[in-house]
RNA sequence: GGUCCGGUAGUUCAGUUGGUUAGAAUGCCAGCCUGUCACGCUGGAGGUCGAGGGUUCGAGCCCCUUCCGGAUCGCCA
């Protein structure tokens, strides 16, 4: 019997090890017979190496296992590192330069004929990726992206813990709120018709942390939001939450800094300077139409809305007229997009509630070229020139409607004609911070006012006059971090006293007496001498996306759920027994 | 809740205007092969065309319903 504790990995058996005995444990990559040799390649964690099994070497009963080995079996070997030959080197494998001479070999065991192949090549479809994820993570790129987002999570606890911050564990059995996303509940046995819910986020904990003078708080805490899912959201993530006592904005996003800084060192080996840039909210609107700009290419927005008076294109003047804007971006050199990429394009700004997408095309020769031709005076055309700086192979595109949908629509577009065109460079980090949200935002659904952030953001002091009556001027002490056109994270500093939270609770249209039943328990806890705070949580799924380079969080979740937030490998959610449903007093009834 | 794309062999896909026994590659099985590395050669097995219904002499293909996967809008404080 031979023993099956390894003592090299198999990607790690390299030149230096020539002529020295190894015993290597791991699956088989795929067996090639020749007949009167047999190679193997040899699978772990670290990569792949050829064994060879050669009567020469070994005795014919290990030479006979040899040829009955498949894919996937899992083998233990002991054998000689040989070079190869020069002319037997393969270039594309690490451990090309060397292979195993096997000298004993046990089958450990076999494997059923697997329904992916282990590679990074292979394209298998998503569904019978996840249903058989566990093998899914064999490939070498999830094996990498998981071990990376470890690398990730330790380096930001040694940073957090260097900064004198102590992890403290919130329940995830919690209080359902309301605002927000949609919880996740769990019904309870001992209080039959009562439920907790899972967390979307441990904030009001934190924030009684803080009130209990813990004063630098951080959690690598697991949240949950019952919401539908996108490439870059499930409905459970992992989020480094981050809370600190007595400090301003600047000290919390110094910390964050610090915290990425060291992941970037760490894990990447790239040196960040600090502090970050910031730009704000408006800024981030007014240029990129987002307020998660993707800041690696240009193509910014510009208003022409002062241009179009009288400019004769009556879409452009009514929209102006009526109090709305138009906005366009240049996308330089694309006036070659065919008229069918163009529609195209109009289409995908539609889908963003968009009524159409204008265009004026200057072409190579000096010519002018629109959609509406017949109402382009040369004066405006020139205008529009000017104010966009376009050259002969350039197009504009326009969207007159309020300022909410030319930004959104546009915004969206710039990052879809980048790209289709290829202009988004691999390789860049854009790093910064997005401040002076807005407190408040109108929800068009609830016909109110409700908060952008959350309803325990604090409010810049100089907009306290507009609370009242021009909600839309008032700004947050809000920040969020946002790196390659995706949000990152976001903070702000709180309210800390019971009288500014209960003002905030009735600007958002919530009764004293809701505002008790479901915070009470908060609004109380300030009254016992709550110190000013504030923090921030960022999104620890996301940042190892990026930096893993991936498109999508089941890249880098190990067992992630499908859109339908299922999982197709347990096949979860899914029923239960009739007792379990009984002891909860819980009757379903799903209608038809 | 909406829109779009997809579902055919274990896997990735093709399948023309509705017309014979649904194909290819790869994988799998067997045999041969001592330097392969996506080994090669020969042979073989392998299909509920997602499911149900309809139109038709005849449906993988057309129609309806439905299930599943993906992308996305809404939603995601």
């Amino acid at each position: 019997m031979l023993s099956y504790k390894r003592d090299t990995y198999c990607g790690q058996v390299t030149e230096n090890l020539a002529g020295k005995e190894v015993h290597l444990s791991g699956w088989v990559q795929r067996a090639r017979d020749l007949g009167g040799v047999v190679f193997v390649w040899l699978r772990d964690r670290e990569g792949l190496v050829q064994l060879v099994f050669d009567e020469a070497v070994c005795s014919h009963e290990v030479f006979e296992l040899g040829r009955t080995l498949r894919s996937e079996y899992v083998v233990t070997c002991t054998g000689e590192v040989r070079m190869r030959a020069e002319n037997a080197v393969n270039p594309d494998l690490p451990t090309g330069k060397v292979e195993v001479f096997v000298r004993e070999c046990e089958l450990l065991n076999k494997s059923e004929t697997p329904p992916i192949y282990i590679d990074d090549k292979a394209e298998e479809n998503e569904t019978v990726r996840l249903k058989y994820r566990y093998l899914d993570l064999r490939k070498p790129s999830l094996q990498r992206n998981l071990r990376m987002r470890a690398k990730i999570a330790s380096a930001v606890r040694a940073y957090m813990d260097g900064q004198g911050f102590a992890e403290v564990e919130t329940p995830v059995l919690t209080k359902s709120t309301p605002e927000g996303a949609r919880d996740f509940l769990v019904p309870s046995r001992l209080h039959p018709g009562s439920f907790y819910a899972l967390p979307q986020s441990p904030q009001i904990y934190k924030q009684l942390l803080m009130l209990a003078g813990f004063d630098k708080y951080y959690q690598l805490a697991r949240c949950f939001r019952d919401e539908d899912n996108r490439a870059d959201r499930q409905p459970e993530f992992t989020q480094v939450d981050v809370e600190m006592s007595f400090i301003d904005e600047k000290d919390i996003q110094t910390v964050i800094e610090g915290a990425f800084q060291r992941v970037f060192h760490d894990v990447m080996g790239l040196d960040i300077q600090l502090p970050l840039e910031r730009i704000t909210w408006r800024e981030a609107m007014e240029n990129y139409g987002s307020d998660k700009p993707d800041r690696r290419f240009g193509m910014l927005l510009k208003n022409a809305s002062d241009l179009c008076e009288g400019c004769g294109f009556p879409v452009f003047e009514d929209a102006v007229k009526e109090g709305k804007c138009v906005r366009g971006i240049n996308a330089e050199g694309c006036a070659d997009m065919t008229r069918k990429q163009i529609d195209s394009l109009v289409e995908f700004v539609k889908t963003y509630r968009a009524k159409g997408l204008a265009y004026v095309t200057y072409t190579a020769d000096g010519g002018v070229k629109s959609s509406f031709n017949k109402f382009l005076t040369p004066e405006f055309a020139e205008k529009l020139r000017e104010r966009f700086a376009a050259k002969p192979g350039d197009i504009l595109f326009f969207v007159a409607d309020k300022d909410a949908v030319a930004f959104q629509s546009l915004g969206a577009l710039r990052i879809e004609i980048a790209r289709r065109r290829g202009l988004i460079p691999e390789g860049v980090y854009d790093l910064f911070w997005v401040t002076e949200f807005p407190l408040f935002e109108y929800s068009e659904e609830e016909g109110r006012y409700v908060a952008m952030h959350h309803p325990f953001t604090s409010w810049m002091p100089e907009d306290e006059p507009y609370l009242e009556n021009e909600k839309d001027r008032v700004r947050a002490r809000a920040y969020d971090l946002v790196m390659n056109g995706i949000e990152m994270g976001s903070g702000s500093i709180r309210i800390h006293r019971s009288d500014m939270q209960a003002k905030m609770f009735k600007m958002i249209g919530l009764s004293d007496e809701e505002a008790q039943h479901r915070f009470g328990f908060l609004t109380d806890a300030f009254k016992y001498g709550t110190p000013p705070h504030g923090g921030f949580a960022f999104g620890l799924d996301r940042l190892s996306m990026i930096l893993t380079g991936s498109d999508s969080l089941r890249d880098v979740v190990a067992f992630p759920k499908a859109q339908g937030a299922n999982c197709l490998m347990m096949e979860t959610p899914a029923d239960v027994n009739p007792e379990q449903l009984e002891a909860l007093k819980i009757k379903v009834d799903l209608g038809e």
